[in-house]
DNA sequence: CTTGCTTTTGCAAGTAGTTGCAGGAGCAAG
DNA sequence: CTTGCTCCTGCAACTACTTGCAAAAGCAAG
């Protein structure tokens, strides 16, 4: 597996250790597809592994999170999913009333981030970022 | 307090009680300034009636922010801030470096927003808004 | 392949916030 | 001012996530 590697290389190149366990837990991702729970993580790899706790997936995925290598997306009530970082992933709309949620293309939100960068020399976590709101649905209703 | 009764009219007439556990959570809201979190608005209140319960506290801000009588405003890790809304609220960047945070005037979204609203009819909550990203002097080190 | 420093893990306890439920309290109608 | 319907509250249990700590494991150097 290609991006495999990658993931290892930037670990140890970050002077970070490479346990099974941020192995296990970056497979398990990585195999997983989609925006996936810490629970369904955690889930996955004690098939395998049952001694790992799931604080232990917590901070890996912090951990991953801060290296950039997977993005956390939290569409506010339930819990938080994880998936690998891509370059240019969309975003999401998520509705108040009825919690469905829309994709928005990168495009809309990278003016405003060139605002701030060039204003404020401020670079906004945008990897993939979820705003609340209403719909057009609800908002008619 | 003239905003105290803005409020309780803006509940009766959206159909919900006006009950001593939500005048005391708004008026330690009001009287208190500044964000507060969760705890605070608690700790006030029981100080005068001992049996509210934290929980009520929670859906009653739930509530209020639902009415967008107050903001809530999550700024990452630690426990989340109330405080009365006020249009044209300044918005937030905080660095997840160095946890600073810096006022964004209201200005910057309003494009953001217009776009949303008209290519989708979506109106998203922006009424205390706040962005995690990295600060020019940790982006510069 | 041992030694030793440092990071990481598992465990258990803690924190912020949510939820199910039964009893208690608003409020409108009579 | 009573009746009755429904909403709210307090309680306790629960969820998602975090943190302190001691033991275990990674990794570089000898």
């Amino acid at each position: 597996m290609a991006g495999h590697n990658n993931v290892v290389a930037t670990l140890r190149e970050a002077g970070y250790r490479l346990t099974p366990q941020r192995v296990m837990v970056l497979q398990a991702i990585t195999e997983g597809g989609g925006h996936q729970t810490a629970e369904a993580i955690y889930r996955e790899v004690i098939k395998t592994y049952p001694y790992l706790d799931i604080a232990t997936v917590y901070r890996i995925l912090q951990l991953l999170k801060r290296l950039h290598l997977v993005t956390e997306i939290d569409l506010g009530g339930d819990s938080a999913r994880y998936e690998v970082a891509e370059p240019n992933k969309h975003h999401h709309m998520v509705c108040r009333e009825c919690s469905r949620t829309f994709d928005l293309s990168p495009s809309y939100l990278e003016e405003f981030r060139l605002r701030l960068v060039n204003e404020f020399g401020f670079e906004p976590d945008l990897e993939h970022f979820a705003i609340g709101g209403q719909c057009a649905e609800c908002g008619s209703a």
